[in-house]
DNA sequence: AACACCGCCTGAGCGC
DNA sequence: TGCGCTCAGGCGGTGT
């Protein structure tokens, strides 16, 4: 499942392929995963709103959302033409030049033609993802401005706030992306870990300083996971159609009642915040300080 | 206003 | 081998 780690990586991967290619046209073989506000006749007139004859100039993130921006060069990047593209759980995005054997895959549903003969292939078998239209940069900052710090970005203090301004459990408030952008279930229940905070907690009731503690293990373990590709479950995989190894590092999710890393107790799982949640009950208690970096480094 | 919960959607994995 | 069931979950919408 993409979280904000391997959104980054489909960002990082797409740059070199996508930045300064114009747009040729665009083929719309399930127009429902499209979701564009403005005027549309006969279905033909989605192309330009999905940035067809622009040239693109940069890629935007934004916790779990990917920003493409287009338009012609001269332009300032708040005037160009923008898409946001949401994986939700088993989309991707992916940059590849056509060979002769490829078949398009069912759930190929847009497929960008570039002016450099690569395509670029948004699939999404769920549909759970999406790509939205925008008329300008300047109205996706505008929706992201909705949205919790990105996590890469958070400051201790706003995270803090939030948190103090919720009654909700730790586990519900870190997936609220409202709160803090970019954290799923996987990087929630590894921090939680991380950091020996119960999933339970009550999010306003956590003292500032271990709120700190918090936000900085947010930064580290995403960096971590980014800097190994991100996580693949299932089908995760980057713009290069690359998968991840982060999952090879995960200490509590997908590991429910195998021994804990740190103490040997076999792990628990509980469904919290409406989500399978993985956590040690001796590692992560209700009360006592918080270890901060609990159980980080050595596997197994 | 804050929060819980449903429904969307399909494939993997399981038991029989 | 193959069927049908359950589960997975981000997020917007609806209900409490």
């Amino acid at each position: 499942m993409p979280e904000l780690p391997e959104v980054e990586r489909v960002r990082l991967t797409l740059l070199p392929r996508l930045i300064g290619r114009r747009v040729m046209s665009v083929q719309v073989r399930r127009e429902e995963v499209v979701t564009h506000d403005g005027p549309r006749v006969a279905g033909r007139s989605l192309q330009p709103a999905l940035l067809q004859g622009l040239i693109i100039t940069s890629l935007h993130r934004h916790g779990k959302q990917l920003a493409i921006a287009a338009g012609e060069s001269s332009q300032a990047l708040d005037d160009q033409r923008a898409l946001v593209v949401h994986l939700g759980m088993t989309g991707s995005l992916i940059s590849a030049q056509p060979r002769n054997d490829d078949a398009i895959d069912k759930h190929d549903h847009l497929i960008w033609l570039l002016d450099d003969g690569s395509r670029l292939t948004f699939n999404d078998p769920r549909r759970f993802g999406g790509v939205w239209t925008f008329n300008s940069f300047a109205e996706v900052r505008q929706r992201w401005a909705a949205l919790g710090e990105d996590a890469l970005a958070a400051s201790a203090p706003t995270l803090n706030s939030k948190l103090k301004r919720t009654r909700r459990n730790l586990k519900a408030a870190l997936l609220d992306q409202s709160v803090i952008a970019g954290l799923g279930n996987i990087y929630v229940d590894e921090l939680l870990f991380r950091c020996g905070l119960h999933p339970k907690r009550r999010a306003d009731r956590i003292d500032a300083a271990v709120v700190a503690c918090l936000c900085d293990e947010i930064k580290s373990l995403l960096a971590e996971a980014i800097a190994r590709g991100g996580s693949t479950l299932r089908n995760y995989v980057d713009g290069d159609g690359h998968g991840g190894a982060f999952q090879e590092r995960h200490q509590v999710y997908g590991r429910a009642g195998l021994p804990c890393l740190r103490c040997g107790q076999p792990l628990a799982t509980a469904a919290i915040g409406g989500r399978t949640t993985v956590y040690c009950k001796r590692c992560q208690c209700y009360r006592g300080e918080p270890r901060a970096r609990a159980a980080t480094g050595k596997q197994q």
